[in-house]
DNA sequence: ACCGGGCGGGG
DNA sequence: GTGTACGCCCGGT
């Protein structure tokens, strides 16, 4: 019979001798089913050897079973090969290492994961459809077994939404150690569609019926493994489970000697060296804090990767404001204030739940373009992610995968430094008219465009090639004839996504987000190419690749720079893929003609975009900074809309006086064009300041601790404030918020460090000249302003008579 | 500037 | 599991 079924999870057992792969798979109706194939052997590839010397090769566990002659392609050029299959996974690396030094072949792919291997071999993708041939058989697994004859390809239908559930747990601790051995768990948190569950082992009175008592940690641990059976969930997540909830559970079972056998297959949670995946068997586990910070961190604000933080950010929803530090003590010797900790760690799952369910396309999408099981996937890093999926089509190409980079030559890789794309430095001033073009994922098409890839590099047919970029002397060409294997995988790539974006216009709702993931995930993995070329562990690595990737790059800004102050444009600033122009006598429509001009010169994967057209703007000088000029400007448009780029108004632990400063006066001078209201607001507001009008909410400097205070060497200001915090009973340690106010007084600055409730008058003086003069000293220096200007004046004399 | 070491998240 | 994260920040030189 045929069994339709999309795997979720797979892993393999060696079973008399041979490997027999189990594919974890649900049903279109969400059964959980198991495939077992045993059908296909483990193998590596030899090249410059004979079968006969092969077959002789034996070693007390491993030997090799069959060899057979194959052509394949290493960087598009063609190979007699070895299809060398071996008894077992675990003999491939010990078999190939002897056929390396004993028969000096040259061995390929000897360190491909079986899995990973089975799933490559057969086309078969993790999430989408595939058919199964053969017949049900006596399961010992905790759900039912088909033995299948064939397991092939059926087709793109996609995995539909799973059954998800989110674990979360609290722990005793004992000041602020985790100590997994000694400190029972006290909570365990479940959320899932419709379900919600805390179980604890301490009585206490609550309303909430989704609080459910047992008798101890043992009880728990065995309640938590019975509703998982209960849930049967297709999936589990939890928020860093992979190096706390997880192995904490784990530990917990072996201490208290309490069989945890939650795998489809009976064993135990599987926890390994590090904090890589946790793993159920049959059960994947999604760790969200690794998805978010690997791959979703990117295109996010925040740039701490807590819970409360994105789940925040993505759900606009925050933890519950609990003092978890009072929690074991709460346990021994308050139950009955036990309840807020319940319903803290219910919203730690629901949060987790939410958030997996927020993700869950852009999860999806990855995990169908790279084929790779959803626990792999959300677990790895961008370089990661352009390999497997480079490696996916490898296979369809006939190409072998290049061998991994020995020590040797990673040290060498890992000193080699790329030069980057081009800056034209701005001087400093106020400008008018600006436009500003960019060239759309310039990389990218340059590698598409000039067909950049190891395979057409330096190519002996066509070496006086225009195809050519001239890097430190020397003559970098590419291939015209014929097309180079990466580049023609990432046009694929820019077409796929090209298509997506055509198809999003016309529809809405839930197919756009899944459109918008799609787009999101094949524009993550086109812009990760160049990046990956110049990665020291890849496969594909190709230095000369990523350098006329960049010195192309250069050159096309370049060119367009001539073209611009040919064309009469003045050119302001450019960096790396973007040119700010200053229009002066010349129109918008004629900045449009140039920028057509410019696009008819380009190959046709490449193209200047119109980012748009700013009546004003001001660039500022970073002298003195280091690493060299940084993007410092402010711009504003013709809806009023400021991009302010590289200025402190951003930053936390900035007073909200000098922010507010700071953009006063940015809008003063970009909307208004008056530089002398500008130096009057300046020095009104220092006045106000200087004699206290300005009220002290303005004053609170906001930090967070990035220590516990002990750490700390020296007493800095946030530090003094987070100390007379603990001085007044509050429990403060490494990320606490701290918030404080400079006041008035003798000696150093932690001296006169107050808290906001308990602060008396501000010392002005600090905050004129430490807070208000450098948020807006680079600014007015560019209209001929000196910092003194400001400070000498009228206003700093009405502040001498407050000084004691 | 260049490196070596340590950390993130969780309680 | 046919393995050995990775990128950033800090302090020392």
């Amino acid at each position: 019979m045929e069994l339709t079924v999309r795997i979720i999870d797979l892993t393999y057992k060696v079973e008399n001798g041979k490997a027999v792969i189990y594919l974890f798979c649900v049903t279109p109706d969400g059964q959980r089913v198991c495939v077992r194939d045993s059908t296909m052997a483990p193998f590596f590839w030899a090249e410059g050897v004979d079968s006969e010397k092969l077959l002789r090769l034996k070693t007390a566990e491993g030997w090799i079973t069959d060899v057979r002659q194959e052509e394949r392609k290493l960087h598009g050029v063609k190979k007699k090969l070895c299809k060398v299959f071996a008894n077992m996974p675990k003999s491939i690396p010990v078999l190939s290492r002897l056929v390396k030094d004993q028969l000096g072949a040259i061995v390929y792919e000897n360190d491909i994961l079986f899995t990973r291997r089975y799933l490559l071999e057969k086309n078969l993708f993790s999430h989408k459809e595939v058919v199964a041939e053969g017949e049900w058989i006596a399961s010992g697994l905790s759900v039912p077994l088909f033995e299948a004859s064939v397991v092939r390809n059926g087709g793109d239908n996609k995995l539909g939404v799973p059954r998800l559930l989110a674990l979360d747990i609290e722990t005793y601790d004992s000041r602020g150690r985790i100590e997994p051995d000694k400190n029972p768990i006290l909570m365990l948190g479940l959320v899932g569609d419709s379900f919600r569950k805390v179980v604890t082992w301490k009585r206490f009175s609550t309303e909430d019926k989704d609080i459910e008592f047992v008798t101890d940690e043992t009880a728990l641990l065995l309640r938590f493994k019975e509703l998982l059976d209960m849930y049967q969930p297709h999936m589990i997540c939890g928020y860093y489970s992979d190096g706390f909830d997880l192995p904490y559970i784990k530990k917990r079972a072996d201490v208290l000697k309490v069989t945890l056998n939650v795998g489809l297959d009976y064993s135990p949670i599987f926890i390994p060296e590090g904090d890589d995946a946790a793993r159920i068997t049959g059960i994947p586990h999604i760790d969200i804090f690794k998805f978010v910070k690997k791959i979703m961190g990117r295109s996010m604000e925040t740039e701490v990767f807590s819970l409360n933080a994105v789940a925040s950010e993505l759900l606009g929803e925050k933890k519950h404001d609990v003092d978890l530090d009072m929690l074991s003590k709460v346990w021994d010797s308050d139950p009955e204030k036990l309840e807020v900790y319940a319903q803290y760690n219910a919203q730690d799952a629901a949060l987790t739940y939410k958030l997996c369910r927020h993700l869950w396309t852009n999860m999806e999408e990855f995990v169908t373009l790279i084929g790779l099981p959803i626990e792999t996937v959300t677990r790895m890093s961008y370089s990661q992610l352009v390999e497997q999926y480079i490696f996916r089509q490898a296979q369809k190409h006939g190409e072998l995968a290049p061998n991994k980079p020995d020590d040797a030559e990673m040290e060498k890789r890992t000193r080699m430094r790329l030069k980057g794309g081009f800056v034209y430095e701005p001087t400093p001033g106020l400008y008018h008219k600006v436009v500003v073009l960019d060239f759309r994922s310039l990389y990218p098409s340059i590698i598409i465009s000039h067909n950049i890839s190891p395979s057409s590099f330096r190519c002996s047919c066509c070496p006086q090639s225009h195809n050519t970029v001239v890097i430190a002397g020397e003559h970098y060409w590419f291939c015209e004839n014929a097309r180079g294997f990466l580049s023609a995988i990432l046009e694929d790539v820019v077409t796929k996504r090209a298509q997506v974006k055509k198809m999003m216009k016309d529809v809405s709702g839930d197919e756009k987000k899944l459109l918008t993931s799609r787009s999101e995930a094949l524009k993550l993995l086109s812009n990760s190419f160049y990046g990956y070329l110049g990665f020291a562990a890849a496969r594909w690595y190709s230095f000369e690749s990523a350098e006329a990737t960049t010195a192309f790059g250069r050159q096309y800004i370049q060119s367009v720079i001539t073209h611009a102050q040919d064309t009469g444009f003045s050119v302001l600033y450019t960096d790396t893929d973007s040119i700010f122009l200053q229009l002066g006598d010349k129109t918008k429509e004629e900045a449009k003609q140039f920028q057509n001009a410019i696009n008819e010169t380009l190959p046709d994967m490449m193209e200047m975009e119109w980012e748009n057209f700013y009546p004003h703007g001001i660039f500022v000088a970073l002298k003195g900074a280091l690493g060299g000029a940084k993007k410092r400007y402010a711009l504003v448009d013709e809806k009023g809309n400021m991009k302010i780029r590289g200025f402190e108004t951003v930053r936390r632990n900035v007073a909200p006086i000098a922010k507010e400063v700071q953009e006063n006066v940015l809008r003063i001078i970009l909307k208004e064009g008056d530089v002398k209201k500008a130096a009057a607001y300046i020095r009104q507001t220092i006045k106000d300041v200087g004699q206290r009008k300005v009220e002290k909410e303005k004053m609170i400097i906001f930090t967070q601790l990035q220590k516990d205070i002990k750490q700390y060497e020296s007493i800095s200001p946030h530090v003094a404030a987070a100390t007379r915090m603990q001085a007044k009973g509050i429990d403060i340690g490494r990320g606490s918020f701290i918030s404080y106010i400079v006041g008035n007084g003798a000696g150093k600055l932690r001296d006169k460090v107050k808290l906001p409730e308990e602060a008396g008058e501000y010392d002005a003086n600090y905050y004129i000249t430490h807070q208000i003069i450098p948020a807006i000293g680079k600014i007015m220096e560019v209209f001929g302003h000196k910092a003194e200007d400001f400070q000498n004046d009228e206003s700093q004399s009405d502040l001498s008579k407050f000084w004691s």
